[in-house]
DNA sequence: AATGAATGAGTATTCATTCAT
DNA sequence: AATGAATGAATACTCATTCAT
């Protein structure tokens, strides 16, 4: 008794992150929460007014930080070399935030839609895609645009059986993300 | 009354298929399914063992199709050409399955860890992209080709705010994907 | 175990409304309800499909009895002799419906508000009350008239110290309702 | 901040009062009176023992009065002259609490009787009863007897739809009350 | 081919209360 | 005079599942 004190806010979201993310968010309950970090149910809600609060909290950073980066990108000239730069830098973001917000956002996909939180980090996306994307450019390379942030997450689930470390996996992530962002040789005549 | 006879099973297919598509498969309750017919939860019951029957039963035709896929590509020799067939294939499969599906398994990729079948779904999907890999090409080119079936994915809902077809979204979906495919212009020296 | 079939909802009713009109709404658990059947708390959900409409279900044919009383009263004249029918033929319709209906709206008044049912039961006696009413008489007069319905109900609540039945409450209830709908002895000049 | 100082205790019994009033004292809870207050619930405890400690303390001074009025009524002779002053003086008392404490009472009298103060309330509403009544009188005069300290509550909230004064009220609440307490022209003879 | 009735285990959430500081 | 942190017990309600008919 009594180990920990003032950190139990922090510890709470740690324990929540991890679950969520190994088990979904519908299939974490806050009774399992509760019993990990051994308090009782009542003392999650004394920190968050409801689950989804949890979670609110878990991507507040994440989108604060996804906001300045999109604010950056508008103020840039649309050129090839600002998309690359939105790309390492959202890439920067992402393992900044270690993996279990990504792979949370990523298998939750379903659920996130319900929660508000879920509607921000859509339309925040979003708007990251707006930057990448040239609309002049043929539908095709769009399309390889709008992948580029995809393919950070996939490439650190792709390979769960591949023997190379995260930093490669990390690598090549970002190597196909700006391939995918530049688009064709020459996009302009 | 009497309107159906003898398809309750393919109508219970069909009304869990949107449901579990549009709210996910956790959120979806039987009896909500069951109401949407007009009958009850225990007649579910008799057509499906239990809720994950029914999730296995949708995937069923699926995952038989993609059986066959991979032993076709496992006779053919290794080459561009055969991968590219195998995009061309596998993308006509999901296109055949309708949408649902393809969302189904999308937003629900954390459920599905948990259910029996979507451990198959997942070890066929690795299946496919053994034959899409070439093993001897640098790690970004096995990332790109690890990605092309989720592209035909992304084609389909990142685009849901502009105005084309979904015929033009497949289009532009396979291209890509056959590109990732495709490696570099030379693999070989 | 099954000793009784078919009557389970009559039962749940029975005893809600006992416990209801004991301990009151609020104070009284879904839980207590169903150890006294020595059911689980699941089977009133699924003869009802939240507490509050158990409470509906106890007043529904009370309120359709009412509403016939006053549509009745509507069609007669606005006389003294109409005016004294009502007090009786509303007095049957209480003793009819037990005590326990009584009691229960007697003494959580404050609760029935936030019911619906219990907005539909004032609406109900406001109805009976203008029924009630010379609106030509003095404002004692009108007060005097809007008492009646209640004296039924302390009749049966103020003497329950008192060495005498039931009827004998009732009776002198019924007397002092009739004397007090019948305004001053000559009303008009 | 520092608005308020040393009439905290005060200020919890008037949004107590307000609360218990407007939504019945179970389903106020301490959370909502200490936020009303922008306090935490533990200050709550800091000047009142539990929660039914604060109705205790909201009743308090009305049982010391109503015990006055009583001791009162029974040193002076059983006559009609006394009934009505009885009437009166307890009419007075009634309004000089505000309508709050009124209403409460009225709308939450199952709960008052779990409390140890509706008990001793009840009590004391006996005692008056007994000072009412003449025991000798018919059924039906000891009734309207009884009657007496309902009327002015009643007076209150039954024309709650009527353009008239609180003061037209309370008169009409006093008149009638009056009247009943009189029994018939001549009770002795 | 389906229903009516029920269960057991679970859920998120709320509450009055306590206590060290 | 009050807070921050927590508890234990409760609540209404939901779910997948079962089984006799």
């Amino acid at each position: 008794m009594g180990e920990h004190r003032g950190d139990t806010r922090a510890r709470i979201q740690a324990v929540a992150l991890e679950l969520f993310a190994e088990q979904g968010y519908e299939k974490t309950s806050l009774r399992e929460i509760a019993e990990r970090l051994n308090v009782t149910k009542a003392a999650l809600y004394y920190h968050f007014k409801t689950k989804e609060d949890i979670v609110v909290s878990l991507f507040d950073d994440q989108l604060g930080r996804l906001d300045e980066l999109i604010t950056w990108g508008r103020e840039q000239p649309a050129t090839q070399e600002t998309r690359q730069e939105l790309v390492r830098r959202y890439a920067d973001q992402l393992y900044a935030s270690g993996p279990g917000l990504m792979r949370f956002a990523h298998e939750n996909q379903g659920t996130m839609r319900d929660l508000a939180v879920g509607e921000k980090l859509k339309s925040r996306m979003k708007g990251l895609r707006e930057l990448l994307i040239d609309p002049k450019a043929p539908l095709t390379d769009q399309l390889k645009s709008a992948m580029a942030p995809f393919t950070l997450n996939i490439a650190h689930f792709a390979f769960d059986d591949y023997d190379i470390t995260d930093e490669e996996r990390r690598a090549a992530g970002i190597a196909v993300a700006l391939e995918l962002v530049s688009g064709s040789p020459h996009t302009d005549a």
